[in-house]
RNA sequence: GGGCUCGUAGCUCAGCUAGGUAGAGCGACAGGCUCUUAACCUGUUGGCCGGGGGUUCGAAUCCCCCCGAGCCCGCCA
């Protein structure tokens, strides 16, 4: 087993499936009901790594994702209008579109989804569960279910102990009048089946043959899944794993009811906001796979589910904990190409960097500027041409790395705006700021002033020129930057101060030191 | 009541599936960079490994109990 070293999880499980010598079919499902967040993105990318891995291995192997848009919408969500209380019970893919933009409910949250996986270098098989039933996919295993309806509700209630009445069946029709997935079937003979809403109250007949009349519940819809997919693996979170929860039904449903193995099952745990808890659509405490992007760079975000075996539950943070995170990626990297060494702290560095690159291993070691800094230069710079300007001063910036450093820049920007706690960030006070000064501070900023004048105006020269000055003066350099940054930033502490002024302009400089003394 | 997972330095985590006197990163602190930024470099600090028993010559690592945390156990997915 040389060439791949089993160690990282992705291997582990990989090296297993492998043995079975067969082609594998890995499985992911989301249902889109509302923003799907960084947590539900866990189910897809624990997936596609062990995908990868299979790949690696010479296995074949095929990566699907299924979009649960028959699903019904269960309720109003906090983000959603009031009037959408009539679409409760509908398919998420009979649902207007909460913008108007998307074919309907479903594609609202599913497509920035997608788009999401194509950054981060997943391309999974998509389909989506209302066509795979409309398709009439969904038949012969419609038929199965009904005509086991007996041992099936035996099975629910003994494993999941549910007090499922004689009178249950395992369908739900959909309401031909009000559309909502309530209806409930009180006659049956294979292919038609009567039915009553417990919605509306319409009572009707429907041929089970006809795609989209109705649904498996989910507890019978996904053990018919695995056989109608022939699906070998699936990740799925914890909540399913529970005692008498969906998969010790689905084990048990899919062997004796449709005479089909399971897939070989990998729990995982829930991704958390550092200090909020478990992400949740429905709390409120969620952040989007989407929005994620827009802050974090796709191999870093794919870094965070690597790194971590699926059964440690992830603290994500998008305060400071993003930049030490972005910090810790490329660390790796410089692990990967062999610039620093593996030490106690890091785990498989080479596998996981590999497994966090959307799309293919760089060719050579990419510029790396620390992420802390450049939110620093960021900030100071008022574009990105002015950023890569003062960069370039200490580092030398080859066409090879312009389009990552772009990236990590607009996204660096984003996380400015929207997330990064108040210490980090500063903004020029354009206007005369408040602030306290003291008889020595006001004496040094006047020599300082005097000596400026005249200086050629480049980063180290000022630094130095503000060193001169203080000593001169007799004031501590402690105490010069700190009123330097006072006077400009309207708080005790900034970025370097040598090349901050310099990207402010002499004149600038000059004119604000002037207001103050 | 039940299931699964977790509890190691201020923070985020390695180590625990072949038991042998505690590790990394970040932070903090100090120093360096021909003179103290939030860059960079070096160093220091810092933990009775949740608690208690047991097995063992020896346990963060194995077994048992307890405490704490998270999620779950709805004809919801």
């Amino acid at each position: 087993m040389g060439a791949f070293p089993v160690v990282h999880w992705a291997d582990v499980v990989a090296e297993k499936l492998a043995m079975e010598n067969r082609r594998h079919v890995l499985a992911t499902a989301i249902t889109p009901s509302g923003p799907i967040h960084v947590g539900n993105l866990r189910e897809v990318m624990t997936t596609e790594a062990i995908y990868r891995a299979l790949k690696d291995r010479g296995a074949e192997a095929e990566l699907i994702y299924i979009g649960d848009t028959f699903d019904p919408l269960r309720k109003v969500y906090p983000f959603l209008p009031e009037e959408y209380e009539k679409y409760v019970g509908m398919p998420l893919a009979d649902i207007p579109c909460p913008c108007g933009e998307h074919e309907n409910y479903a594609m609202h949250f599913l497509e920035p989804f997608l788009e999401s996986l194509k950054d981060l270098g997943v391309r999974p098989h998509v389909y989506l569960a209302h066509e795979v039933y409309r398709k009439g996919i969904y038949n012969e295993a419609i038929k199965v279910a009904m005509d086991n309806a007996g041992k099936i509700r035996e099975i629910m209630n003994s494993i999941a102990h549910r007090g499922l009445p004689e009178t249950w069946m395992p369908f739900n029709v959909k309401c031909e009048k009000c559309g909502k997935l309530n209806g409930e079937i009180v006659a049956y003979e294979w292919p038609l089946a009567s039915y009553k809403c417990k919605s509306c109250g319409f009572e009707g007949e429907v041929d089970l043959r006809k795609g989209g009349a109705g649904k498996l519940p989910w507890r019978v819809d996904w053990p018919a899944r695995w056989k109608i997919f022939g699906v070998t693996f699936e990740a799925f979170g914890k909540d399913h794993a529970a005692a008498g929860s969906s998969w010790d039904t689905g084990k048990v449903i899919v062997k004796e009811i449709f005479h089909h193995p399971p897939p070989m099952p990998l729990v995982y745990e829930f991704i958390h906001l550092k200090g909020r808890g478990a992400m949740h659509g429905s709390t409120g405490v969620a952040v989007s796979s989407e929005e994620v992007l827009r802050m974090l760079p796709s191999e870093v975000l794919r870094f965070l589910f690597m790194k971590y075996e699926p059964n440690r539950h992830i603290e994500f943070d998008t305060g400071f904990g993003l930049l030490d995170l972005v910090d810790e990626y490329d660390r790796y990297e410089r692990i990967y190409f062999g610039l620093e060494g593996e030490t106690a702290g890091t785990k498989d560095a080479r596998r996981v960097y590999e497994l966090s690159q959307p799309h293919s291993i760089p060719s050579r070691m990419p510029l790396s500027i620390p992420y802390r800094h450049l939110a620093v230069v960021a900030q100071i710079g008022r574009n990105f041409e002015e950023v890569v300007e003062i960069l370039s001063r200490k580092h030398e910036i080859k066409d090879f790395d312009m389009e990552r450093l772009r990236e990590r820049y607009e996204k660096i920007k984003y996380w400015l705006e929207n997330y990064a706690p108040e210490e980090i960030k500063f903004q020029l006070m354009h206007e005369k700021p408040d602030v306290e000064l003291s008889e020595e501070d006001i004496k040094f900023l006047s020599a300082l002033k005097k000596k400026m004048e005249e200086l050629e105006w480049e980063a180290e020269k000022i630094h130095t020129c503000i060193h001169d000055t203080a000593k001169e003066v007799g004031i501590s350099a402690g105490k010069a930057f700190r009123a330097i940054y006072r006077i400009m930033l309207g708080r005790d502490k900034g970025p370097r101060a040598g090349y901050f002024l310099q990207s402010l302009g002499r004149d600038f400089v000059l004119r604000r030191i002037g207001e103050f003394i």
